[in-house]
DNA sequence: CGGGGATTTGATAAAGGTCAAACTGAGTGG
DNA sequence: CCACTCAGTTTGACCTTTATCAAATCCCCG
């Protein structure tokens, strides 16, 4: 599936398997929350569009939002989901690249003046030093995604997907899950057709290796599997 | 192709297109470039690898870097490629994610101890803004690239990434264009086999929309038509 | 108790991967 | 200077994966 025959050469020397990142930011500097303005959301509502210009920051308090680009022809990429302690809606230039919108209805966003923040972020070392580990703590993860886009089958997708909603949501249990998301969005997330996400939900949960309370919520059954579907008890081929 | 059903609810509402970002960024504040230390490396030399410690920060003077991730089966993703002018390293943990090689013999780069620049990036303004802003853009950049990974056919993908390439370069004429990549690294980067992107090539040159020089030279004739295949003159099919 | 979006399932086709082989061109040694 | 090599690239044949089209089913909400 990958040119290995470059890849054969490089393996020896990088002995190590790529593995995503769990990590967890703190409460941001009282100095910084301080500027924040507090405002909820219903499900569907844009919080900004693509070329708007960008006045502020964000964080999600509580709820669920997910950013995307739309591309001429009417297909959408979902770029990053967005949960409670994450940010967004920062960029170097004046206009939002993407459009955000939130998922789920009584989605409370902490929003940022721009200005006043960047000023803060100068002044204050303490903001200045959560800002950049927020945004090296992002690139982390769009780095971890770009692996999961471009060199996975469709159930590896769906279980590196499953496995780090799961981590990322602050439950302490990390095998019951709730997927606040419909599977068009998870689709246009991982780059795939609804219908194949579909398939691969139904491959893992007869596979054993999920289990669906309802569908949206998921039992992780066997989180090894899940990781790795290529040596688990799902067969390849999917069907 | 996407999950269009949702989408075209919302096509309405983001009317623009998605269009990648050029955007240079400035000399490093002096102060920053006080603390470089400069060294030169062979085509696939490793500047550091996956788990490694992150103890420098780098920026690429001249020639060019990989930055990739290996997974367990042996397959590779190239997360992206730094050009003259690109930061890379920086990390919020404190091991490295991804392993990082020069691509061709006389890469030069600007290596930074990272415990005195985050020093110096809390102390002075101007050095902590270039690093957030500098974070921004990698963040611009990795977004737009999650786009063209998930939801781009191949032609579309190799079309992307020579104009992608195109514009990064700091090269006045934007038609004319070096790839001193190997067609592997490309297929890495774009989540591709070699053959495909080498069939992809062919289908552009075939179709008059770019021309090669010789394999790694590239003119590109038809930038409209490189940008919007679906719309050119380039069949859909590609064969 | 509908109604309609969301989800699943099935059949089919297209895109791209894989395997195999030929070709190209820059370096190497005779 | 030329055969030779070998990595990099291209091309061809075939096959797997996933998208697409179509339809059934589920289930949330009024």
């Amino acid at each position: 599936m990958a040119s290995t025959r470059q890849g054969d050469r490089d393996r020896s020397m990088a002995v190590a398997q790529y593995r995503p990142m769990p990590l967890r930011h703190g409460e941001p500097p009282t100095a910084m929350q301080s500027l924040a303005v507090i405002s909820s959301c219903r499900s569907g509502e844009m919080i900004y569009s693509q070329q708007d210009t960008a006045i502020h920051w964000y964080r999600v308090v509580s709820g669920l939002v997910k950013k995307y680009a739309m591309m001429a022809d009417g297909q959408r990429q979902i770029v990053d989901f967005l949960l409670p302690g994450n940010f967004f809606g920062f960029t170097a230039r004046d206009e939002h690249a993407c459009t955000v919108e939130a998922v789920i209805d009584h989605t409370v966003l902490a929003c940022y003046p721009r200005q006043r923040l960047e000023v803060l972020a100068d002044t204050d070392p303490d903001v200045g030093q959560f800002i950049r580990k927020m945004a090296f703590e992002m690139i982390s993860r769009l780095q971890a995604r770009m692996v999961i886009l471009g060199r996975k089958t469709a159930v590896e997708k769906v279980g590196a997907f499953l496995i780090e909603m799961a981590e990322r949501s602050s439950t302490r249990n990390t095998h019951a899950l709730v997927l606040a998301m419909s599977r068009y969005d998870i689709a246009d997330y991982l780059g795939l057709s609804v219908e194949t996400v579909s398939r691969a939900l139904t491959a893992l949960k007869h596979s054993g290796v999920i289990a669906l309370a309802s569908t949206r919520r998921v039992m992780i059954v066997n989180r090894g599997a899940l990781a790795e579907p290529r040596n688990g008890t799902a067969r390849s081929g999917m069907w």
